[in-house]
DNA sequence: ACAATTAAACTCGCTACGCGAGCATAATGC
DNA sequence: GCATTATGCTCGCGTAGCGAGTTTAATTGT
């Protein structure tokens, strides 16, 4: 494959794109820095006074920006502030978790203008999908034509839109194309892995900001995280890239649930803690490892598999900034207080694992932002990756696409 | 960071930029294809026959595409072939190997137009730095403007254009930027690592050319590559990722010579098949490495050697392929001849490390097939890519940039 | 040999983007 | 109140790309 390949598939013709190059720049931005004032977003897009007069006011007709005025800051004409249209587009995303789900709706600014939440049973994916389906449905009713994507970010494996291993949720091979509203065809559903959605979203509005390239890794059950390169998430060819916990970095001799021995999964969760601290498996890793992490403060044996558990991660982050070279790395889950509780620990892991050119600026590791809504925002920022192009726009202006 | 942001930086206005992407974009085409027949372009770039004629037109006016009539192969009016202009922009490319470098004059087409070589002690970097500037001088002299930019490929770890480590030629901080023609202070130096380099030119032009996401794998002294994702490197926020063999995938207690432990490099090199044999560690590894290789037919401890290489090496690719979901292995180097003699244990190596989901279908592994000219390949292919660009172009066309 | 057919290149009027210069407007500062 | 300053608006101009019609150079058939 080569970069810069012509779109040779449908879309809008040439001519049509290139009428409509500024325009979606001028969205871009205003998604990338809601309320940035006219004069400064015609000035980042080196674009004349008049082209923006002319380009602001096609896009305010077409409700996809709204200009309002702005508190004059000094001397000169004041100039008004760009933000979402409140008629314009917008995506609903849905994030399923361990146990309970999240529903919202979000605007081209990256505001939540619509929030819901429910617990599922777990058991039964047909059943949640079907809940989820009916709840869509509703937002479709209420929004209308408003509603652009619809994106999902879910805890287990995506491949090519397809859920295909999720063994928290205890699910293999879910089909989620069902999600699709079958009264709006073209509507495009995009499926993501959980933790890749949250490191877009680290990356462009959290911790990630000012990285180039960032690693965002998180710990729950087992480690999941995502590459950020310049904003894009390198989630390889089928969209499963980032399982970076199911790289042998540990004991060849311990066998993974995946099929594979020696994952770093089983070095840096709540099994690792188990096996450190004497005890059986745990059933639910994740609350084992919440309890060792609660006790790690009195609790010598506690402190002590926190401990171990941290300098593996350690290891594995410097393995991995060797070969992906970020400039930054953004911890989650578990990640945080492991590294708030035993940052010595860590941090020894870490340096030690470095190639030695590196240790005289090694990429800061800086706990994650935004929490609980990172997956949520991190899959409206896709969708509206999605929608910000040559074809999105055309649908939303009612140029049809050949 | 985020993606689409509007260049706010140097170079033509949005107006001179527009004006060109149609040219812009039948140039990248023309090298990704040369010889396409102008109508296939214009099909492939949505042009009508009409732009199509116009742009040619001024490209050829400007030497950069070249018209050559074609056999016709059918009825109807016969097309003609595109090709890069005989007199069109070239780069210069240097391959800085263990004890010899390469120098090659590339043209748009991708075509070497020009090629030499020569030794080097490998003691003295500046001494070979001001070799290679006597060189590029004369180049620059025969060729004149049309040299357009000097790609470098290097073997050791690069980053901001800097090489910062090459163990095998035992160099350390080394400045490149000396390369630079002080006659022609724009003229842009890339440098490289060669292993980046000839992993770009293999997922463009080589093994990789159908995958998407392409791993590039090369034993030498130790495993170096990249991931190629759409035809562009995933080299990081320095320049300095794909080092995959500073991955901790081996023995925790060896020590790397990169200052960290349990280095995968240690496992698959001549070094690790040193100690499998039983003999002290090689002063040079590679040829240490081709010796056992050679004598494995024959030998049995050779044999088990390579094969306890190969193992390790297709572990450590299933760890990859778990982390980072690449469509296609490209093997180079070593690797080659390790997947030749010992199929079987590198095949079980590999799958049995993938996580259970990937083994009905787990990417291929294939051997490179460009071979020495890989790296010079790869490198002027990512100095065209600069050049490919409306700073770029500007400068050919004599557009002065603000 | 000479049409008929076919695919591609060329010509030309049309539309719309973005520029730039000049003008209008709304704030500050003296 | 008036100069200053930054910004928005208007309008003529240059150019890319389209599309429809025309021309050209090949094959195919009689």
């Amino acid at each position: 494959m080569s970069p810069g390949a012509a779109s040779s598939g449908p879309g809008p013709r040439r001519g049509e794109a290139a009428r409509w190059h500024a325009a979606l720049d001028l969205l871009r931005l205003v998604r990338r820095q809601p309320g940035i004032s006219r004069a400064d977003a015609a000035r980042a897009l080196r674009l004349s006074s008049g082209s923006a007069t002319e380009v602001t006011a096609r896009l305010r007709t077409l409700r996809l920006v709204d200009e309002a005025p702005v508190a004059p800051t000094g001397r000169g004409r004041p100039t008004t502030a760009l933000h979402a249209h409140p008629h314009g587009p917008i995506v609903a995303v849905v994030n399923i978790r361990h146990e309970d789900f999240q529903v919202a709706v979000v605007d081209l600014e990256g505001d939540v203008v619509e929030a819901g939440r429910g617990r599922h049973s777990g058991d039964d994916p047909a059943r949640l999908v079907r809940r989820l389906r009916t709840i869509l449905d509703a937002l479709r009713r209420t929004h209308g034509d408003r509603l652009q994507a619809i994106s999902v970010a879910v805890a287990g494996t995506v491949r090519h839109g397809r859920l295909v291993q999720a063994s928290t949720l205890h699910w293999r091979d879910v089909d989620l194309s069902a999600l699709q509203d079958p009264d709006r065809p073209g509507l495009p559903l995009l499926v993501g892995n959980d933790a890749t959605l949250a490191g877009v979203a680290e990356a462009r509005r959290g911790s990630g900001r000012d990285s180039h390239t960032m690693l965002y890794l998180t710990v729950e059950v087992g480690v999941g995280g995502i590459l950020v390169d310049a904003g894009t998430p390198v989630s390889g060819a089928t969209g499963a890239g980032g399982e970076f916990g199911h790289l042998p970095f540990g004991d060849p001799a311990l066998a993974c649930p995946c099929g594979a021995r020696g994952c770093w999964d089983l070095d840096v969760d709540g099994r690792a803690m188990a096996r450190h601290r004497g005890d059986p498996a745990p059933h639910d890793p994740w609350s084992y490892a919440a309890d060792t992490i609660a006790r790690a403060a009195g609790d010598p044996a506690a402190e002590a598999a926190v401990t171990r558990c941290a300098a593996a991660l350690g290891r594995g982050v410097a393995g991995l900034v060797n070969a992906l070279d970020p400039d930054g790395i953004v911890l989650g889950g578990f990640a945080v207080p492991l590294h708030r509780l035993a940052a010595d620990a860590l941090a020894d892991g870490y340096r030690s694992g470095l190639m030695a050119f590196r240790r005289a600026s090694p990429p800061p590791l800086l706990p994650a932002s935004i929490g609980e809504q990172a997956p949520v925002l991190g899959a409206a920022d896709v969708a509206f990756d999605a929608f910000l192009t040559d074809a999105g726009l055309a649908a939303w202006t009612g140029r049809q696409t050949p």
